[in-house]
DNA sequence: AGGGCTTGCGAAAACGTTTTCGTGTTGAAA
DNA sequence: TTTCAACACGAAAACGTTTTCGCAAGCCCT
């Protein structure tokens, strides 16, 4: 087992000082070519690499982001992060990932964790919890110690700092249009509670929609569902009692459970009915027939938000307070599950 | 801006030394309780926290597991993750993760790079092109330097270490001889390209249990997909020429799209064809119809990596080189895509 | 020969901890 | 009064770097 070598091996061996070995290495010109090239062949052989602990805390810098985001198991939050790895690669940057399961606690948990000294700044997307109790302490204590933090997706207006979102009213709005468009008047909506800020956004969505073309709002036609458990019977209703032509779905889970339990009564979409989701997951991709969806690019927004944090990283001590947040356009696909009237 | 508070700082504004100030707040008994109090007062006051990379510079531990895969837009490994950090977080740990793209080169960049101190260990699946090339002198070097290494999934005999698998050619005989016993006899499979070990496993699981029911094996049921973006024809060509009764594909989106391209044949799984996936990931659970097969357990495999990186992190020193290979059990989850003959 | 450069290198501080060891003060026992 | 232990605390090293500063030797110029 050869251990990984050390400066002050170096200079032991080559009976030099510590400071000329590290000066040969970073290719000072205090050190004569000689003694540079001997230590830098001695390093090579011995295949030195500086310890990036130790260069973190001499530097006050980890050149690591944080990442805090409520699950993983989830296709969007999965691109999310593989968009940021992307940039933080590219400009020397690792990631480390902490999952927050939807917790208040995890979330403060894993902040303080990290906060103390691992990481340079974070990206986080809020859990489920910390929304509904509107408790946000811990994010702008961090932020008070000086390390930037930026929120996407799921953000809050009561904390100061930079976010990357998606237009979710206005992405609901064009998804329902685009119904209204094909001919439908009976659009029901599949949301969630709402205190998740993203459905109550593509909610709002909806109902500005169908405002606008001077559609009645049916609220018989709007159905919240809190546990995608027992959730069957509640759609079950939606789909008999009403004449519902087209439903948009909030999420693609929503949509793909709509598509089955209304092929389960004999209903065949997009004949009977059209469905829209929202997120182009691996469902809508794959289901049959495939869902036509708002995408929300999820490598872009993790893109972005890196892009975001590294700036405001490398910019540093300018004290930029200037806070700005992004916009990632989303588009909609087009796929078998929606149809003209 | 309220920068977090050192040692230092504390012992200044008290006026005593850092000594004092650290034993103090690490209640020792050295320190007068007068003292104590004052100091455990003024750090709480003040939210000290001790600084992690300092921390780990001393203790030349980190606490940190670093995880190297393919892709994260998959849900195996979005799975795994899951399951790691699961472990992770109960004793302490955190997880730092790194994507290779599939690409020996940033393998082998992202394995250097943490291995200079940012981790304590290692729980990574090869990149398809390192099972390729079969180097695998990166990850024996940072063994040798003394770094524990779990491989999971996707791994290799080439390298001494801790191993967590499923037996891929044990369920892959298993699903086909379920079909078999359906009443099945032209099954075809579809697979990868050899080099990827798991589907060569998978592969040779298939053939056993032809052989083992006295199934002659007809390599024209055998086809193996480099692409997926232009597996079409081979597919369609598979379904067409022969009349095969079942197929065994070896990931879900090999399933998927043979049931899509079936479809438009107008044959209908699984009363025209039975069809078994690999992978309980999302396709198989909520594409129409839903698709048998056989179940991986991620969690599983997440937790018991972890569980096995973290013992030998702790045993530290015992030097015990005994190497274990776990094996995760799988098993067949039976949905619509298949029927009895 | 003396003054002033340049060259080449080492000592030491700094980052924030923990821990070992030393030391001064106090009180009690001899 | 002397001796010794107990007590309470501080100095310093260590982890592995980088960087500033100081210093000695050699050289050139007057």
């Amino acid at each position: 087992m050869r251990k990984k070598v050390t400066l002050k091996q170096i200079a032991r061996e080559l009976d030099v000082s510590i400071s000329t070995v590290s000066k040969s290495l970073r290719d000072s010109h205090e050190i004569s070519e000689d003694t540079r090239l001997k230590v830098q062949a001695f390093a090579k052989l011995y295949n030195y690499k500086p310890n990036n602990i130790a260069l973190s805390l001499k530097n006050k810098k980890t050149k690591t982001i944080g990442i805090i985001i409520p699950e993983i198991v989830h296709h969007f939050f999965a691109t999310v992060i593989s968009g940021i790895e992307q940039v933080a690669n590219e400009n020397g940057y690792n990631v480390i990932v902490c999952l927050s399961d939807e917790s208040f606690d995890k979330e403060v948990i894993n902040l303080e964790m990290l906060a103390n000294g691992s990481t340079d700044g974070f990206i986080m997307s809020l859990s489920k919890e910390t929304q509904q109790k509107k408790d946000f302490h811990h994010i702008q204590e961090v932020i008070n110690q000086g390390m930037p933090v930026v929120l996407f997706d799921r953000v809050t207006n009561d904390v100061f700092c930079d976010k990357v979102i998606i237009d979710d009213k206005q992405a609901a709005f064009d998804a329902v249009q685009f119904l209204i468009e094909q001919g439908f008047k009976n659009i029901a909506l599949i949301t969630t509670v709402d205190y998740v800020s993203v459905g109550k956004l593509r909610t709002d969505g909806y109902k500005e929609a169908l405002n606008s073309n001077h559609i009645a709002i049916d609220e018989e036609l709007i159905i919240k569902i809190e546990d995608i458990e027992n959730c069957a019977t509640k759609i079950e209703n939606l789909i008999k009692s009403h004449n519902c032509e087209a439903i948009f779905a909030v999420n693609e889970l929503f949509a793909v459970t709509a598509i089955k339990i209304a092929a389960q009564h004999n209903l065949k979409v997009p004949y009977d009915i059209s469905v829209i989701g929202f997120t182009d997951g691996i469902i809508s991709q794959f289901s049959t027939p495939s869902i036509t969806t708002v995408s929300q690019n999820g490598i872009k927004m993790g893109r972005k938000s890196a892009q975001m944090l590294i700036d405001r990283l490398e910019l540093e001590d300018e004290e930029n307070e200037q806070y700005t947040t992004e916009i990632i356009e989303t588009n909609l696909i087009i796929r078998e599950s929606t149809t003209t009237k």
